[in-house]
RNA sequence: CGGGGUGUAGCGCAGUUGGUAGCGCACUACGUUCGGGACGUAGGGGCCGUGUGUUCGAGUCACAUCACCCCGACCA
């Protein structure tokens, strides 16, 4: 599996770079590392989307929409934060263009400055506060659970596509609580949500952890996170859920009147995930061939190639297509024709495993003399010649598999590069093949940092589920309760 | 923000000592093909990132500037 990895390329950015361009999914856009997503590429978002929102549902969320520009002032009244995004703001001053005066165009207006600069959202924490404390005023109005979809901005030194876009859309819930206890809930509920829809739905399984205070999201007081392993054996966050304490309902005033009559303030959360979970798609399952993606996700599930010379043979071809497609979709599957007619078929079918189509089927003349048709999936490359005749039923069993077989060959590949590690010097050395590492740590930044600048790899969260056993720190030797997960990241 | 690299047709690139711009793919038309990325013929498409210099003359030289990529710093 590692071999396969390095024969890919030395540079695994590089071959990243190179699947997406291949790949379609997104090019870059004339403004600085924002991305162009195309539609195709675009629709696994939107694939991703339904799904979540359901499962916000299903766990008593409702969406809102709350303001793209944020007054600069609100970004200030929680300290941790601001020092958290300060540095990565872009910035609204003026409300008005005009003529240049020498006709060479347009220019800002410097009569319209604006009195109070404006920052587009990096996060809507402050501007939501600020709303809520109109919302909230007793016990009866909480808990309040909102969710928004939008885009923000942040205005990174440097930008990966994908990883590190300075516009991403995501998906940002916000939720105010009567107490400790309950806000803490919901933050585990919903980093459990995202566990779930990254392995059930993504085929990719993730470490459920906690972030040390390094790591942790500015404002907050505990900071959850999904951690999962790229092919590469980086490690990528790929969803994070936040108890914010009552930091924020301090900052914008938030308080409420419990049932005693006694004032309060409320107690938050925040969690999010985002446009990157399209990269962690690509560099979890790619191959050589293209992006492979997971059944649940495929924004066409499964794909019919007519196979066919000149047109009488194509027009002989449509209505055996139009009826597999019939079946396919009464069993529940996501079917294309391609009827494309200026396109050979060996060049449909590249062009399919390009974009991670999950079931292809060829349908040609022999096929119809002996009712069978052809049967390829894109995970191992492989097909068949099965009778068309339960074609259904072997499409959506097939579909299955190929959702298993891939978070199954996700789960093996974390596995055999997740070792535990007892002294700093073997750490130093294993840490160059990638992969997770299990060590034990004393719990200072200090040490944290030192590994950090000696190794590049950081603590990628305290592990939920993991079988606490004491030990001693690899570096400093001081008692451990359990073993950390090191990891060089994204 | 530092180091390195790249900007020439939609995409990928070539362009010599400065002399009026080329290749492959894609595109358009026609024909032959069609069960794993077809071929022939004929076409269309360019302010050479942008600006200012040097020069009789700049894709080419100089300076500036902008954007992108890679490596750092930085980053939920």
């Amino acid at each position: 599996m590692a071999k396969e990895v390095t024969s890919r390329a030395e540079n695994y950015s590089q071959w990243y770079q190179d699947l997406v361009i291949k790949a379609n999914l997104a090019e870059n856009s004339a403004v600085r590392g924002c991305m162009v997503i195309k539609p195709h590429g675009y629709a696994i978002w939107e694939r991703m989307q339904r799904i979540l929102d359901d499962m916000f549902k299903a766990t008593g969320h409702q969406n809102a929409y709350f303001p793209l520009l944020i007054p600069k002032s609100f970004l200030s009244r929680e300290a941790d934060h601001v020092e958290g995004f300060a540095k990565e703001c872009a910035v609204v001053t003026h409300y008005r263009l005009k003529n240049a005066d020498d006709g060479s165009g347009v220019v800002v207006d410097p009569d319209a400055r604006l009195e109070e600069e404006l920052i587009i959202r990096p996060t809507s924490e402050t501007i939501i506060w600020n709303t809520y404390k109109n919302w909230i005023h007793s016990y009866r109005d909480l808990p309040l659970l909102c969710n928004q979809w939008a885009n923000v901005m942040r205005w990174e030194m440097r930008t990966r596509l994908f990883l590190r876009t300075a516009e991403f859309l995501w998906q940002e819930g916000h939720t105010a609580h009567a107490t400790a206890e309950e806000a803490q809930e919901e933050t585990v509920r919903m980093l459990n949500v995202y566990a779930e829809f990254a392995e059930k739905y993504m085929a990719i399984p993730v470490l459920k952890g906690v972030k040390t205070a390094s790591e942790r999201f500015a404002g907050a007081v505990d900071t959850y996170c999904i951690e999962a392993m790229m092919q590469d054996g980086k490690a990528l966050q790929a969803g994070t859920s936040h108890f914010l304490g009552q930091n924020f309902a301090k900052a914008f005033d938030v308080k409420f009147t419990g049932k005693n009559g006694e004032l309060d303030y409320v107690w938050a959360t925040s969690w999010g995930v985002s446009t990157r979970l399209i990269g962690a798609l690509i560099m979890a399952h790619s191959d050589d061939n293209g992006l492979v993606l997971p059944p649940k996700i495929a924004p066409v599930q499964a794909v019919i190639v007519p196979i066919f010379k000149g047109d009488d043979e194509f027009q002989q071809m449509k209505p055996h297509c139009q009826t597999i497609a019939n079946k396919l979709r009464q069993a529940g599957v996501t079917v294309k024709i391609d009827d494309r007619d200026n396109l050979r078929s060996g060049f449909k079918f590249a062009e399919h495993e390009l974009q991670g189509i999950p079931v292809r089927l060829a349908l040609g003349p022999r096929d119809v003399q002996n009712g069978t048709v052809e049967v390829a999936r894109r995970d191992t490359l492989s097909k068949e010649t099965i009778p068309q005749e339960g074609v259904e039923q072997h499409v959506a069993a097939l579909l299955d598999d190929i959702q298993n077989s891939i978070y199954n060959k996700a789960l093996q590949f974390r596995e055999s590069n997740t070792l535990c590690v007892d002294t700093y010097e073997e750490f130093k050395q294993k840490i160059e093949n990638g992969g997770f590492i299990m060590a034990h740590w004393d719990g200072t930044a200090e040490t944290e940092s030192r590994i950090k600048e000696e190794t590049k790899a950081t603590i990628r969260c305290i592990p939920l589920d993991e079988v606490k056993t004491a030990g001693k720190c690899m570096v400093t030797g001081k008692p451990s309760a359990q073993r950390v997960v090191f990891a060089r990241n994204y």
